[in-house]
DNA sequence: AGCGTTTGTATCACTCTGTCGCAAAGCCTG
DNA sequence: CAGGCTTTGCGACAGAGTGATACAAACGCT
């Protein structure tokens, strides 16, 4: 996580922005504020933020629609901020997506502190999380250039990935020794969710084994996970 | 995640823990209770759980103590369920490391929301070896590679490892000298409950001990426990 | 349009793994 | 110590999962 947590805070109020936004900037956040969804999508298409605090009410898109919107992209977790009444319902059954929720009117302590909890738990899997774009990264004894998608081993002996073999290693690489199900690489290489019975990756991971690994059919690199999927199985080192 | 969700619920109370129970598992997750700190403890030593679920107010060490604990060892994401209302103590409850708390008397509904909120987030991605990843594990006169997941003896000799014989040797490993029930071993390495009668461990140790034993008929690096289950009988190191 | 390359689908052989069943081993009772 | 019961080991088998090949369709380049 970058280092003071961006929150972005989406509510129609002046008071509730401003009070919010000084409360949280007080404990080491920084706070960007949107009076509705319309201005809120024109800072998300720019910026990044660690955690979107979220008004159920708001006029334009309201916020419960909003919320399904973005948990789905899953752009950040969310924290929705709720009048008592049936919403919270809803809110509380999860349809929306929402990763916690705070009925109005609210302690701002204790807005910070499930904020903080929410943070923490968002912490760990953003390791993973690092583009691999324009840099050089190393694993097992493959020398990988991402922006020529040329691969160089130690041995001196080089080659070219294809476009979707370039993709699915480059997954891979982010995530070093995390099983990846089928489904998830063929989500993450096509961006469509397979057919079932669906080969493809199986023929992907067949071709790249081809051109990385010494021994193909005993793959170092990437190994097999019955019923699970395939995983990078060496460390991960990027040079930036 | 494994398939159905397994929760740790620490209670003293026993129609707390009845309850709750049936109400989790009526909605696909698996519970397993303890009635105190102690008791908590050991079935973590052993298993492993994706949520726990601790009350605040206990005898013995109490709710914060294991809390605090527990969530700087990062083990699972936890919920407290706290008596006193007040928000102070709420607040404590999320500063002390807990994911999230409810107060008492809450709704299972609720509960059950939460709990849902926190693993969709936690969702841990699946690591082939646990905490052995990329390691190289010297157990009796074998040495694991687990990138690779080849065993080589000192003599030479070596052999390759199926992912199940794999996982299961790994969790032995993880628990030197611990005996392990079937059940225990089947939750962890298929993440379900197994059926009744069900043999599946059995065979796994068997072809497992074909590979690494001396003597498959006197097993002396898993021994088996009547009545108990299998037990690693040796010592482990592992090098980084 | 014509060519080579890349990617998806079908298929077959092989491996892995859960289940069944029987035999062996362990335990208890008398 | 024999007999009966339970527990465990293991071989055999079938079904499912996976790897590799072959081929067809799609793509990109000239």
């Amino acid at each position: 996580m970058r280092n003071p947590p961006h929150i972005l805070l989406v509510d129609d109020s002046v008071e509730i922005r401003k009070a919010v936004a000084r409360y949280l900037e007080k404990n080491d956040m920084r706070v960007t504020s949107a009076v509705d969804a319309a201005q809120m999508d024109d800072l998300l298409k720019v910026g990044r933020y660690d955690l979107i605090v979220l008004d159920v009410m708001m006029p334009g898109e309201d916020g419960i629609s909003v919320c399904r919107r973005l948990s789905a992209k899953g752009v950040a977790p969310i924290v929705m901020l709720t009048a008592l009444g049936e919403e919270m319902d809803r809110i509380i059954g999860l349809e929306v997506g929402a990763d916690d929720y705070l009925p109005k009117p609210f302690n701002p302590r204790e807005l910070l502190a499930r904020i903080r909890a929410i943070l923490r738990r968002a912490q760990k899997p953003e390791v993973l999380a690092g583009s691999l774009t324009g840099s050089r990264v190393w694993f097992a004894d493959w020398t990988l250039e991402t922006d020529t998608r040329r691969l160089v081993a130690v041995d001196g002996r080089e080659d070219v990935l294809t476009t979707s073999e370039f993709k699915l290693l480059t997954i891979l690489l982010e995530r070093p020794r995390i099983v990846m199900s089928r489904e998830q690489l063929f989500d993450l290489t096509v961006g469509r969710t397979p057919a079932a019975f669906d080969r493809t990756i199986d023929n992907q991971i067949s071709r790249l084994r081809r051109k990385i690994e010494h021994n193909p059919g005993r793959p170092k690199i990437i190994t097999t996970v019955r019923n699970g999927g395939y995983c990078l199985a060496t460390d991960v080192e990027v040079e930036r």
